[in-house]
DNA sequence: GATATTTCAACATGATCTTATAGGATTTAT
DNA sequence: ATAAATCCTATAAGATCATGTTGAAATATC
């Protein structure tokens, strides 16, 4: 299966939550409130958000009254480090990531494509930011608000 | 992690050893010699041949003499059918492909983004036909023995 | 200083999917 | 009849997914 896992799914909508509560000196979001909203259980959230303080995507705040916020601007979040951070690389076969990983790599005729493949995705999520995702989000909901009227 | 797995990476190099062979009342490919030559076990490999048997992208011939040929000329077989075969669809995220996996599916300002990278890989393997990845192997050798001399 | 809140860390567990191997049944050319 | 193939079913190891448990560390507030 070529299948995002959950943890990039879950991951991006993390992110796009802290994303819609950033601003103007806001206060830090629990993950309580993100499991809530998301329908994730803290547990995984727990897990999933490690790896996006490591890469700084993210910053958390210890003890009562903590939280976490975003690490720069959502303007100045691009989807694909997001992605980077959850799934490692974004490759989509080994041997684009790790030239070791098969000894046929100079002969293989679908490397190429594979690589290709590879590069199309990576620069498709380069495009992205978060602030896009935001406005997008805003976009459904005065739809949906529309609709009821 | 978004990654290819070994059925697709395996089938589309089975199905270019079938390619390689194929042509002018050429008799059929046993498992066992793809097997030697592309270096993957044939008991894996009979597994991964029943999809693309099922959908007509090969065709088998049983008993003593037998073996498999290509349901058609390679010029006519696309990637992305051979990746379809093997790997369900090729959708990056479960809800682009079930509508009721996620009731949120309406509002969800995420959905587009990965609908959209799914339906770019999938525009990318519909451009190229086996007859192409064929041609890519005829030039990888032809540089390799050129090299040499 | 005590308490409540929250992140942080290290495991454990079960379910499901992926990867790969194995045994034996069936078909067919010779 | 025999040998060469595909065909079919089972199974096991390993990875991923998701939740749970226990508790330590940090910090705002009373």
């Amino acid at each position: 299966m070529i299948r995002l896992s959950t943890k990039g799914r879950y991951g991006t909508r993390l992110m796009l939550n802290l994303a819609q509560h950033h601003g103007n000196g806001a206060r830090a979001i629990i993950l309580r409130d993100i499991s809530d909203e998301e329908g994730i259980s803290i547990r995984y959230l727990e897990q999933i958000i490690i790896p996006l303080k490591i890469n700084r995507l993210v910053k958390s705040i210890r003890g009562a009254g903590g939280g976490y916020i975003l690490g720069r601007d959502p303007s100045d979040i691009k989807l694909s480090e997001i992605l980077h951070a959850l799934e490692g690389n974004l490759f989509l076969v080994e041997c684009a990531d790790d030239p070791n990983y098969c000894e046929k790599i100079d002969t293989c005729p679908t490397f190429e494509i594979w690589k290709g493949a590879t590069e199309m995705l990576k620069a498709y999520f380069d495009r992205i930011t978060l602030k896009d995702i935001v406005a997008q989000a805003e976009k459904i909901k005065k739809k949906a608000r529309a609709k009821v009227r």
